[in-house]
DNA sequence: CTGAAAGCGCTAACAC
DNA sequence: GTGTTAGCGCTTTCAG
């Protein structure tokens, strides 16, 4: 089919027009475009100018077709809204950024369903490879990583069988040490606050190491209470009435995030509450949030950024190490005691 | 060139392989796997069992290129880290839900540089629609937008000149309005706090209109204090205290953002100022947290969720007003006088 | 209802 | 340095 004689107005513009603009064939014109191959000065600069002149966009998808390399990098994270994820992406950004390599990204709202199209869409587009929050996913899912030929990164997580490599830390050990320094401050009667997300496996695990931190010490949680949807903050607060008007002895708080905690924090200042002298409070994150509070809840910094840099180097192969594929980086957060924790 | 006698491993599977598999034309799989035209049950039972046998994933980039058709919509945004944006993402994301679109997201970190070089690299992937945040663009983003072919819709902001559609509040308006509001209870020092971002003309808009506003009641800015990087919370603290300090006569802080607000408000209750009675208080945008503060700040509502729903509407077709592109669509956002207004 | 042929816009590979 | 040729994997179109 020739096209037609009149040019349409409303199509997009092809290597074939700025070809017969600025006089040079096709071949040279897209070498100009991509800095590839030697070509003399003043062919480029024609070539550049008749682009330009024309407003020129190369058509990445014919681009990808023929050369079967897509820049693109597939980030699938549970959630946009919870301050974790903003920081892994900066991470990912920052160290993609002088690489030619772009992410895209995908949200599943701890939806396996969801991850599963998701996924399934993303690769679609044949990405140069995929960063994916956490460790668990639908078998289908699962086998779509498996045989998509390209970088795999688990992140945030590294308890349990990544498909191909994983950076993250051990939720189960944080939530183990928080028990232990919890229990080395004295607290007996501890109570634990945290979402109804069954596919929140972190938070799950975190929960485990918890138990099993306490368990060593002779104890178990004295108390449990669980939130749904809404505002974290006033939920936090909610919550704290409620286990503290059920079990009013407790005297430590144990918070799966931090914006619950600090919700829980501002509610016991209002109320007068000695903390952390008659009621400790942790919770879990490390959200920067957390400096403007009155008081510095304690938590546990999951490494977000760190994670997301170390996710983008291994899919640009740029690692140190060298090593391709297969790695686990298992990163390790740090406690900060903040003012909630009686010293022991 | 013919296919090697052998099949790769790593290469991914094609159309061919699932035609091969089932004994059916490479026409009638895509048929099937498209959901198009008519296909006998029988053979659409063989398609489907050798796909999923196989794990088939189709190539976009193939179809992309043959059907001219991209079910993409790039989604440009200046940040993800100030809970606005991913409000705007949710109501986008539901409603693309069920077209057949797909959102991507690009950042720009408020870099005019960086909103050029996102959206030329979406552009090049020829999606169908682009929503971008804001009116202002250089003046090769602007060239790009005009000349891409597709719906554009610039979000958050109506006061200015649109490419295409647009979908927004007026924030020179909101700006005017809490002036009218404050002024209106009886404040006459106010003072303002905000970010030093040359770049973020929503907010520039805002104080603009909200001068405006204080000069018809005969007023104008008492002091004025700015901030850059760092947690929003503590810096809302520290700049409160600043203002105050050097001029402690001021009677009202209207804060550019909720979130240096509420530090602001936090702040304010440590020192046992009496607020609203001595001092007044006012943000911006409505977050979530504020029902979380020991006491309501003041906002006004930026109708985010409702900005991203009508901006996926006009890209889908799916306006009920029928009207195709150049659509501009005025939202009004409510005044949450909160607890720290006094009433007149 | 199914199949064959002809590209989509670009780039790899090779000639000149 | 520059041009030519042959696809990339799919869908459109048209013929059966």
């Amino acid at each position: 089919m020739s096209r037609p004689p009149v040019a349409d107005p409303r199509r997009t513009l092809t290597l074939r027009d700025v070809s017969e603009a600025s006089g040079v064939s096709e071949m040279t014109v897209s070498r100009v475009l991509r800095n590839r191959g030697d070509v003399s000065d003043t062919t480029r600069e024609k070539v550049l100018q008749a682009a330009r002149a024309l407003g020129y966009v190369p058509n990445k998808i014919a681009g990808a077709l023929a050369s079967q390399r897509v820049n693109l990098v597939g980030v699938i994270i549970p959630s946009m809204s919870n301050m974790v994820f903003p920081e892994v992406m900066t991470g990912i950004s920052e160290t993609l950024e002088d690489t030619g390599l772009q992410p895209v990204m995908g949200v599943t709202n701890y939806n396996p369903e969801r991850e599963e199209s998701v996924l399934y869409e993303m690769l679609s587009w044949r990405p140069s490879g995929v960063i994916i929050a956490g460790l668990e996913h639908s078998p289908a899912a699962r086998a779509m990583l498996e045989s998509a030929g390209i970088p795999i990164v688990e992140i945030m997580d590294i308890d349990g069988d990544p498909v191909d490599s994983a950076v993250g830390i051990s939720h189960r050990r944080a939530g183990r040490q928080m028990a232990e320094t919890i229990v080395a401050s004295g607290y007996r009667r501890i109570g634990f606050l945290g979402t109804k997300m069954p596919e929140d496996h972190r938070a799950r695990k975190r929960l485990e190491g918890f138990r099993e931190g306490l368990a060593r010490a002779g104890l178990e949680l004295a108390d449990e209470e669980y939130y749904g949807g809404g505002s974290a903050l006033l939920k936090g607060r909610e919550m704290t009435e409620a286990i503290l008007r059920r079990t009013p002895d407790l005297d430590f708080l144990y918070y799966s995030n931090d914006m619950i905690g600090a919700g829980g924090l501002l509610w016991c200042l209002d109320q007068g509450i000695d903390v952390p002298g008659r009621l400790g409070l942790a919770g879990f994150n490390g959200v920067e949030l957390l400096d403007g509070l009155p008081r510095k809840l304690a938590t546990m910094d999951a490494c977000r950024r760190e994670i997301g840099v170390h996710a983008a180097e291994i899919i640009a192969g740029k690692r140190p190490s060298g090593v391709i594929g297969g790695e686990l980086i298992e990163l390790f957060p740090t406690l900060q005691p903040g003012d909630t924790i009686r010293r022991p």
